[in-house]
DNA sequence: TGTATCGGCTCTGTATACAAAATATACAGA
DNA sequence: TCTGTATATTTTGTATACAGAGCCGATACA
């Protein structure tokens, strides 16, 4: 079952008079991050150009975007799919991010602004307050941690590195993470406090850490 | 002089009735990495569609999918132009690729078949006899051995970050590399000897070898 | 009953037309 | 001469039309 509902996918509204296919782009973006479109689903450009109330070509536009992005991909030279992300292809990331992202937070400690790393922290805080499952404020969150320290490493070509290879994760199938959302909360914790800090080896371990969790995690539950 | 000379860009046949956008896109990149089209020079979609003898939207459509792999850029929201790398975002790339490509070489020795290596080996044998300058020539031999390990190390992600952080060395404005030619020659023997001895730490530290001579390299560029 | 071919349908690739935005140009007034 | 405004031109964004390729089913024939 690929794909939950395309009920109502139709714009909006356009705020500030934004390029038509910068709105689809996020949309679609939108769509595929929360599995309304899920891994593999069959975009027919037409269709979907009805359904969300534009032409071809903005959407189509749109498209390749995403696929550069890695998103979406071309499968028999016609038509485009949803990406779907692998053990393998998912593992092959956690690596990547492994070598690249402990690296980063090093480089970020004692750059960022108290105030960022404040707003942070408050942020998970009170995402551990609240706890149940809510996994979308969850990822934000996860997202905003990453790009914390990823801004602040100092290095762009890095950071665009990185939030590329956070597609990768968020694309991958069976992300079942709620039983994560706890020790991410530890983790998460670990690498503001090495950053707070500004202690270069704790938050460049604090990351490492984090990331083989994660890759420990993936191949329990495959295991299952 | 963004510009040598755009006198005939107009596209010559279809081999294979490959699609007009795609081939639109290979000539591009063609342009764009021989300098035809330099860095910062403006793209007007309708009189470049004019000059290669093709109308906007198949044009259109490889400059997005341009503008994705990074080679173009979109400059104030209207109209992309070519990227233009400085020595900063070159420097960071070669950082980049410092902390990956070591570890990819590492991961390929062992797994290249002889074959590969034997041909590769060649090719830069023959360039090092003719010599020369012949720049482009040197270019490609440089992609093939970059490739080579890149593609058997294993990770296919790790093989898209490392070829798309070698685009952007590429576009790097100032590589007047003539001078580089004979010493990238010694580099890459050294990393084809670790390959070839399936020797994880020497090829991993050839190729660190490598990329640390291309950052002074670009150093010593500017001192001047 | 199985297979092969033909026709219609669907979908993508490309061209073209048009509108809106941005930019350049020209002219008038200070 | 400079500045501001109005107009013309250029350029991009979007919609639409059309052709060709692929697919599916139906029918005819073995």
């Amino acid at each position: 079952m690929p794909t939950k509902s395309i009920a109502d996918i139709r714009l909006v509204f356009d705020p500030g008079h934004e390029a038509l296919s910068a709105h689809i782009h996020r949309r679609l973006t939108e769509l595929i991050r929360n599995r309304i479109l899920g891994g593999g689903y069959v975009i027919i450009e037409q269709r979907l150009a009805e359904q969300m109330g534009v032409s071809r070509t903005p959407l189509r536009e749109a498209l390749q975007r995403l696929e550069g992005e890695g998103m979406i991909e071309k499968n028999s030279s016609r038509s485009y799919t949803v990406r779907k992300v692998g053990l393998q292809e998912y593992m092959q990331s956690l690596k990547m991010r492994l070598l690249i992202e402990p690296e980063s937070a090093a480089l970020a400690a004692g750059r960022i602004p108290v105030e960022r790393l404040k707003a942070v922290r408050e942020e998970i805080e009170a995402l551990h307050l609240i706890a149940g499952n809510h996994t979308e404020a969850h990822w934000d969150s996860d997202d905003r941690l990453h790009r914390l320290f990823g801004e602040y490493c100092g290095n762009a070509v890095m950071f665009d590195i990185t939030e590329r290879l956070r597609i990768t994760t968020r694309l991958y199938e069976i992300s079942d993470m709620r039983q994560r959302v706890d020790s991410d909360l530890v983790d998460h914790s670990a690498i503001l406090d090495g950053l707070a800090n500004e202690d270069e080896e704790a938050a460049r371990s604090a990351v490492a850490a984090h990331i083989r969790n994660l890759i420990s995690y993936a191949l329990g539950q495959i295991g299952r």
